[in-house]
RNA sequence: GGAGAGGUGGCCGAGUGGUCGAAGGCGCUCGCUUGGAAAGCGAGUGUGCCCCACAAGGGUACCGGGGGUUCGAAUCCCUUCCUCUCCGCCA
């Protein structure tokens, strides 16, 4: 959510940014908001105002009974009531132009980062770099969802009798490879100075508030609606949670932290013959890591953890490429998105596998994150997450790349994790 | 799920209608003291919003959340969430 306060310092890098990703009549929206902040201002004076005066007279009325002056503190009483009813309508007024303006904050995106590039769709994103050799494969390679009937290790069928479209069994050594890769990713992100949590996977609605995936993705979400918890989409969410209200001192940043959860996502509307096998699931494994920063130092965080999530995939041998997103095709909550992307080798096509944000204040806004600076003042912190990595398609890529007419071999690194190295 | 108790500042813990943002203690910060430290002594120590120069100062709101009674509520009433104890159930 933007800071009021910043949209009158800085309106005009405000109003390009949000044009840079398509936001529809900014001018208009920035105007409207303003203008509620003067309503707003002027109506809490009011309002502090009538309630001065009546807390003025009770003070009084106090005063009077204890000397036993009855009649006088009855005749303030009437006075009072003026005041009392002045205060009810500006506080309503006040209420009603204070709903309005957060609603309207709902509404309006984050501002992009300088360094994102201006487009519309992902067709406008820019490679930044690609690494890693693309396999040829023998002759009758196949793509995953071949792969894993030949050699029965993920079961879409029984999904669908279990639950439904979208929710695969995973079966012997796709099961193994599933938590080798699981149990591989917490390794290297305790290594690389992350602490472990294990959150819940379902949320409350302020922790959806908090980091923005309401009201924004209500339909995205799985909603259990007799206790008003939604699933997780992702583990940002619970995770960056965690620092929901909370008022950091400065030597206790950074705040790093990594979870492996299962994410649950409707995809309403979003299916197609594009996304077959692995390439989009209601519900998949992902790690995911997050840092609570410093505004200082936050993009040599996001840089640090873009170096870590491609130290994972050059350790899986993996060929990516790294991505910066164009302004329309920015997450709402995000100042800047690099996403990474798998070469899968039977598909002919790059897979996002990861996507790696810098939120900048946008989150820790809503959150009221925030840290006391050298001065004492209390600050906003930058939130950052990224995925680290997400499972299904990095299953999919090590199938189809690895593939040869003996099995799939399993890469090196996972080899201790699963304890065989041939899928077969 | 049933019965009861309770939710107060970083923590503990007073406060049952009036000047309470809230006693006291602990912790923390700064100062004095010391060769240094501890102890001791002194001062300070919440957050949002509004006025204002994001200063000083002032106003207002906040004692789990929401609503109500009252001139006035941390204190009374309603409602909701959470915690604890006992019972039930159970991985």
């Amino acid at each position: 959510m933007l800071q009021v306060a910043q949209v009158l310092k800085d309106k005009e890098t405000i109003l390009h940014g949000l044009k840079k990703r398509n936001f529809k009549e900014p001018e208009k929206a920035i105007d409207i908001l303003l203008e509620l902040d003067e309503k707003r201002k002027s109506l809490q004076q009011k309002h502090d105002n009538a309630l001065a005066e009546t807390n003025q007279l009770s003070k009084q009325i106090g005063q009077l009974m204890a000397q036993g002056k009855k009649e006088e503190a009855e005749a303030i009483k009437v006075k009072t009531a003026e005041y009392k009813n002045e205060g009810k309508i500006l506080g309503e007024e006040l209420k009603a132009v204070e709903d309005e303006l957060r609603e309207l904050l709902y509404t309006i995106p984050n501002v992009p980062n300088t360094k994102v590039p201006a487009g519309n769709t992902d067709q406008d994103n820019v490679v930044e770099s690609t690494h890693g050799e693309i396999p040829r494969l023998h002759a009758g390679a196949k793509p995953h969802w071949e792969l894993i009937e030949q050699y029965d290790i993920i079961d879409f069928e029984l999904g669908n009798k279990i639950t439904g479209a979208g929710f695969p069994v995973y079966k012997g050594k796709g099961a193994k490879l599933q938590r080798a890769l699981i149990n591989f990713f917490l390794d290297e992100a305790e290594k690389a100075g992350y602490g472990e949590v294990q959150p819940p996977i379902m949320i409350n609605q302020a922790s959806g508030y908090g980091t923005g995936q309401l009201p924004d993705k209500e339909g995205q979400m799985y909603h259990a609606t007799e206790d008003d918890y939604y699933l997780i989409p992702t583990a940002e969410v619970p995770i960056t949670n965690i620092y929901r209200d909370v008022i950091l001192q400065l030597d206790e940043l950074p705040k790093k932290h990594v979870g492996y959860t299962p994410c649950f996502r409707r995809e309403a509307g979003s299916w197609g013959a594009h996304v077959r096998g692995l390439n989009r699931l209601h519900q998949f494994d992902k790690v995911e890591i997050v840092q609570i920063q410093h505004p200082d130092k936050s993009y040599a965080a996001l840089d640090e953890m873009s170096t870590y999530i491609q130290s994972l995939l050059k350790k899986l041998e993996l060929p990516y490429r790294v991505l910066l997103l164009c302004g329309g095709d920015l997450g709402f909550t995000s100042a800047i998105t690099y996403d990474m992307e798998v070469f899968s080798a039977a598909q002919q096509k790059w897979l996002e596998v990861s996507s790696v944000s810098n939120f900048e204040t946008f989150q820790a806004n809503r959150l009221k994150l925030r840290f006391k600076d050298e001065n004492k003042k209390t600050q906003l912190l930058h939130t950052l997450n990224g995925s680290a990595l997400a499972l299904p398609r990095i299953v999919a890529a090590i199938l189809e790349n690895n593939q040869t007419p003996e099995g799939i071999k399993v890469p090196k690194v996972l080899v201790p994790y699963c304890r065989f190295e041939w899928i077969n």
